[in-house]
DNA sequence: GGGGATTTGTACGTATGTATC
DNA sequence: TGATACATACGTACAAATCCC
């Protein structure tokens, strides 16, 4: 009933953890397919191959394009929202946010 | 081909839309059931009900109180989440933020 | 320590609605 | 009209971590 209240923390855009005693770093877990997804675009973006308000491939696009699931295209391009990188105009497409709203990171 | 690039605009927390020449208010649409199952979490944590450190009910419990996929649970719970009104412990459970947490609004 | 129950995390496939083009 | 694209929603499955007896 989680007793140990007080060893938890909060990394944004991470989730909520439980602080190991020791902050024993974790291995880097299995990348997620949505999030090597998301880390892609960002690439693309980087590098200019999607260029500011361009549309990003659409959710078909990327279904086909990663053999997943459209639901696990979803959550990539909604990370990519909640970071900046880009917006989604409802029934148009996601384009790539100008530069001015990329994270710096 | 989103060639009217200057009439979109974001709502926090709601979207991108493209504006309404006129901004002629759109009618109320009908709410989503994620949203309305986090604006009722939201109410039972204002209302004392829940209380901050506790547990939110966990997926399961609000699949079977309201009758829907768990996915939409996951989705309003993940609202509430980005709202800054609970925190999620992997594999333990959901719980409410401190009140300082509480997004202002 | 073992084992089962609980809970969240990830992922798939499908369906329908609605707005845009 | 029809094709495209995103929004919402359902149901299912398995994994991983935790909790409790």
């Amino acid at each position: 009933m989680l007793r140990e209240e007080g060893l938890i923390y909060t990394v944004q855009g991470e989730g909520t953890f439980v602080a190991a005693p020791d902050s024993a770093p974790r291995e880097p877990r299995k990348l997620p397919m949505y999030r090597k997804i998301a880390e892609d675009i960002v690439q693309e973006i980087r590098s200019g191959d999607l260029q500011p308000r361009r549309p990003v491939p659409s959710e078909t696009a990327l279904v086909q394009r990663y053999e997943v699931a459209r639901e696990t295209v979803r959550r990539a391009i909604g990370r990519l929202r909640d970071q900046g990188w880009v917006y989604t105009v409802p029934q148009r497409g996601t384009f790539v946010s100008a530069e001015d709203k990329w994270p710096e990171d």
